[in-house]
RNA sequence: GCCGGGAUGGCGGAACCGGUAGACGCAACGGACUUAAAAUCCGUUGGGGGAGGUUCCCCCGUGCGGGUUCGAGUCCCGCUCCCGGCACCA
């Protein structure tokens, strides 16, 4: 019975009578636990062939669940294999520490929110022990901590003085929610990344900027050195950052001596087609140049364009809208008067916020110039053929230029570099590369953050906080009201914070009130891992040499373009600044899956073919329908399952969160079931690239698969400890030769599966292999090979299923199973004496010949040709060619005589 | 619209470089054990058909339509649908 009740996946251990020791994870998981911190399994050194392995470092959040454990699970299977390989391996643990939940759980509940952070990093930290995984704690990062962010206000220092930092008045996000600012990335589809449903507003605000753009073009290029990174991952970056090329034209105005208007096009070779100009409502010239006669609608429509949010701006298919200036430009190529309008089309934020309109090659400019009457002309023609006059739409494609003067006739793609050489020479223009990425905004209107170590002096102005006065500390707040977002920095209300006096001038001057974007923290943390004590610098140059690059970078796709930028962003300017010897900080990415639980929406009447959803499901599921078909329902994935009041109810797996209560809990299922079963379970049912439903069939399979395991080493405890597990390979008898065989392919598949992230089908090798040993002591008593086999197993199923593993390697050894290497292949132990051929003749397979493996062609088709059925399909046909790949197949190509 | 990734049994998914499609697991069914149930063990399981003493044979089958090849889940061309990202970006 699948139910919502938290015991769901309770169920009895296995219960044998006699002398045998049950499977019991309970009993094992916390000793082994213990021993491996006690022991210093994963204390990371300095020495041999290193292996970083990172998992991103979590906001601590208390209690954790399955779909928080997915991505960690992952590296300590990877961290305990490289381990066994025999690597220095760098596998540390953090905490994302400072942001808004804290201080929102502060205000809640009364708490300081470093109390509250520290309680969830403790509740965090136990539902990871519990797991087994396992960490070298020693480096622990924790950013709220001073001796953390007093970094990020050095490197805030740092690129101040490189120029990388700056000031600047202008339209942000604000988030009401947050009540705070936001950077570009943090704005999805109009909304908070962190609140869905709330809108960003936008607010003139003076500023601090990261100038990210400076990087833009090495952080686009550096993307083709990323091999083991995801292509999607890639193409959202390439994406985010935006490049395009093309040219900047500066268009004279009429009327108005000296004033000019910038343009940014891709299309230079569609100039003599810019029939009219548009500027974004926001651009600094409009006021200058609107004629008095237009000034009144001119200002209505900027009025209410700023109403409008930014998500009614960017709805596609929106007529297009503006108004005249009542201004003219002089198009420098036709020297024609050509009218300039505003619309809210154009965005300030991209380009220089004003665009030559050609409505003949575009379509956004074709449908302003349709709506305002304006003229079209046609610049570019097609390869071949030609255009029926009037356009219906805008002709976007590549063509031969026409009606352009001097250029007449060139194609379209040579027309773009004459056009820009031609306004070059003139004087008029450039060839520029654009992005559409922008500067990132880091300054925050909150408490709990790093405090920006600038100082305001009414003399001197902005000056910096000398390295020797870092850190500047948050204040202590004696009361949580002192940190309720009022719209404005609650460090404001600090005044033995704010007033300072100037470091330059000794005057009294106000420290900076704002904090630092969250993202500051995560961007070098994981240079902080190679050297997390270092009280002189972030990191000492030495251990950032051995340590970086990061290896194997795991986490959710959701940082794409956050964290995954920022991080770069940030180790390139080390690099350039000469604190790290790498410019990327991750060398292999991989994007976990997310844990989706099987979810209860509410009650729903069948009737028949349909499903009549109660008001509560309907609500939950946000449908906009009341029913729906069978059909629809299983193409939903979804399911009718009773729910705990006994009748029908809608279930669907959702990704597991603590808003839907679908998490299944890391404390009650160890406690219940074991670590090592929730870590098969996890790692088995799907590739690990991919979502996974957590299900109660899928527990049961891995406590099936666990349970084989512990029987089969109880069952022969004790004739084990009589053979010692070295043996001639040559001279096995056949039944232990082929266990032999299976061992080997089983340690190659494993291996390789692993080093790939192909957990689940290394899990599944495993799994044959136990059927293989426990088929070969339906007949056979205990060998040496059979001994050597189980002792491999263990080694090979220790990444996945560690307590269990160090708990039957004791029958063998009184040292850890982690230290006892990683069991080789032997490639000779693969091949076999007899091998099978399929047969095929015209493609399709007729009949399987075993033979041996050494059998020659000829040999193999005689045989092939003996072959009863396939003899059938020969006969009356003459064989025209023979395709044998040895070992594997012969096909014999026939025709009728 | 553009970009990225997919589509394989009842389900999750395997399949190296073009060479036995469906590994492994789940579910289901049949059987053994048991007073009974659970657990465990053994067997069957892509669809259809045929012969039959263990077993064997034929046809169809990897989203759809073509192509290349002795041979295609895999390569090529043209589609459909699904997931994700971007999107008035000049």
């Amino acid at each position: 019975m699948r139910r919502g009740e938290p015991t769901q996946w309770a169920r009895p251990l296995l219960a044998l009578g006699g002398e045998m020791e049950k499977y019991n994870p309970h009993a094992i998981e916390p000793k082994w636990q213990r021993y491996w911190q006690e022991t210093g399994l994963m204390k990371a050194k300095e020495e041999g062939k290193k292996y970083y392995v990172l998992e991103m470092f979590p906001y601590p959040s208390g209690d954790l669940h399955m779909g928080h454990l997915k991505n960690y699970t992952m590296g300590d299977a990877l961290a305990r294999f490289l381990r066994m390989q025999g690597y220095s391996v760098l596998h540390p643990m953090g905490w994302d520490a400072f942001g808004l939940p804290a201080e929102n759980a502060a205000l809640k509940f009364g708490l300081h929110p470093r109390e509250w952070t520290y309680q969830n990093i403790e509740r965090a930290k136990t539902s990871l022990n519990l797991m087994g995984i396992l960490y070298d704690w020693d480096r622990e990062v924790t950013t709220c901590e001073p001796d953390y962010y007093r970094w990020n206000q050095w490197f805030f220092i740092k690129m101040y003085e490189r120029g990388l930092v700056y000031r600047a008045k202008a339209e942000v996000n604000w988030c009401p929610k947050c009540q705070t600012v936001l950077a570009n990335e943090q704005v999805i589809d109009g909304r908070c990344w962190r609140h869905e449903d709330t809108l960003v507003e936008k607010k003139e605000l003076e500023q601090w900027y990261l100038r990210i753009t400076a990087y833009a073009e090495r952080l686009l290029r550096d993307l083709d050195k990323l091999e083991r990174w995801p292509e999607r991952v890639k193409a959202m970056q390439r994406a985010w950052i935006g490049r395009s090329e093309g040219a900047e034209i500066d268009f004279k105005v009429k009327d108005h001596p000296g004033k000019a208007i910038r343009v940014f096009t891709t299309r230079p070779d569609t100039l003599f087609g810019a029939t009219f100009m548009v500027l974004a409502p926001e651009h600094p010239l409009v006021t200058e140049i609107t004629s008095p006669d237009r000034a009144e609608a001119v200002r209505a429509y900027i009025e209410a364009t700023r109403k409008k949010s930014e998500i009614e701006r960017q709805v596609e298919d929106r007529e297009k809208t503006g108004v005249f200036t009542g201004a003219y430009a002089i198009n420098p190529a036709t020297q024609e008067a050509i009218p300039i309008y505003i619309a809210d089309y154009v965005l300030m934020g991209y380009g220089t916020g004003a665009i030559m309109a050609v409505p003949a090659h575009d379509q956004r400019d074709f449908e302003f110039a349709k709506k305002y009457d304006l003229p079209i002309r046609l610049v570019i023609r097609p390869e071949s053929g030609e255009l029926a006059e009037p356009l219906t739409k805008a002709f976007e494609g590549a063509g031969v230029m026409v009606n352009s003067g001097q250029f007449d006739g060139l194609p379209s793609e040579e027309g773009k570099k004459k056009v820009i050489a031609w306004l070059e020479a003139e004087g008029i223009g450039k060839g520029t590369v654009n992005y559409r990425l922008r500067d990132w905004l880091i300054s925050r209107q909150r408490y709990w953050g790093t405090p920006i170590p600038m100082v305001h002096c009414e003399r001197c102005g902005v000056v910096p906080v000398p390295e020797e006065e870092l850190p500047v500390r948050l204040p202590e707040i004696k009361d949580v009201e002192q940190i309720r977002p009022k719209g404005k920095s609650p460090l404001e209300a600090h005044p033995e914070f704010i007033e300072t006096t100037c470091p330059k001038c000794g005057g009294p001057a106000r420290r900076d009130p704002d904090t630092m974007d969250t993202f500051v923290d995560s961007s070098w943390y994981y240079l902080r891992y190679a050297d997390p004590k270092n009280a002189r610098l972030p990191f000492s140059r030495q251990q950032a040499d051995f340590w970086m690059p990061v290896d194997q970078y795991i986490g959710g796709i959701e940082h794409a373009v956050l964290h995954l930028l920022y991080s770069r962003f940030f180790t390139k300017v080390l690099y350039d600044m000469g604190l790290v010897g790498v410019d990327e900080p991750f060398e292999g990415l991989f994007t976990q899956g997310m844990v989706l639980g099987w979810t209860d929406y509410g009650p729903v009447e069948v009737e028949g073919e349909r499903v009549v959803l109660s008001e509560e499901a309907r609500l939950r599921l946000e449908l906009e329908v009341r029913e729906l078909s069978l059909d629809t329902l299983k193409k939903m994935g979804a399911e009718l399952k009773p729910g705990e009041d006994g009748k029908m109810h809608f279930w669907k797996p959702a990704v597991m969160s603590k808003s839907l209560g679908n998490g299944v809990m890391v404390g009650p299922f160890v406690k219940e079931q074991g670590a090592d079963i929730a870590r098969v379970t996890i790692l088995f049912a799907a590739p690990p690239e991919s979502d996974m439903v957590w299900t109660e069939e899928g527990v049961s399979g891995a406590w099936r698969f666990l349970n084989r395991v512990w029987r089969r080493f109880q069952e022969d405890r004790n004739e084990l400890a009589e053979v010692a597990p070295d043996f001639d390979p040559d001279g096995l008898e056949a039944k232990e030769r082929e266990l032999w065989r299976a061992l080997n392919a089983a340690i190659k598949k494993v291996t390789e599966d692993t080093r790939e992230f192909h957990f689940n089908t290394a899990i599944a090798a495993l799994m044959e292999l136990l059927n293989a040993l426990y088929d070969y002591r339906k007949t056979r008593p205990v060998t040496s090979v059979y001994k050597r086999a189980l002792m491999d197993f263990l080694r090979l199923l220790a990444p996945f299923a560690p307590h269990i593993a160090e708990e039957l390697w004791r029958i063998f050894d009184d040292a850890s199973v982690f230290l006892a290497g990683w069991p080789e292949y032997d490639e000779s132990a693969l091949k076999v004496d007899t091998v099978e051929i399929v047969v095929q003749v015209n493609g399709r397979v007729r009949g399987r010949i075993q033979v041996s493996a050494e059998a020659s062609p000829d040999e193999v088709k005689a045989a092939a040709r003996a072959h009863k059925n396939v003899q059938r399909f020969l006969e009356g046909k003459e064989i025209v060619k023979e395709v044998y790949v040895p070992g594997k197949i012969l096909n014999l190509v026939v025709r009728s005589q």
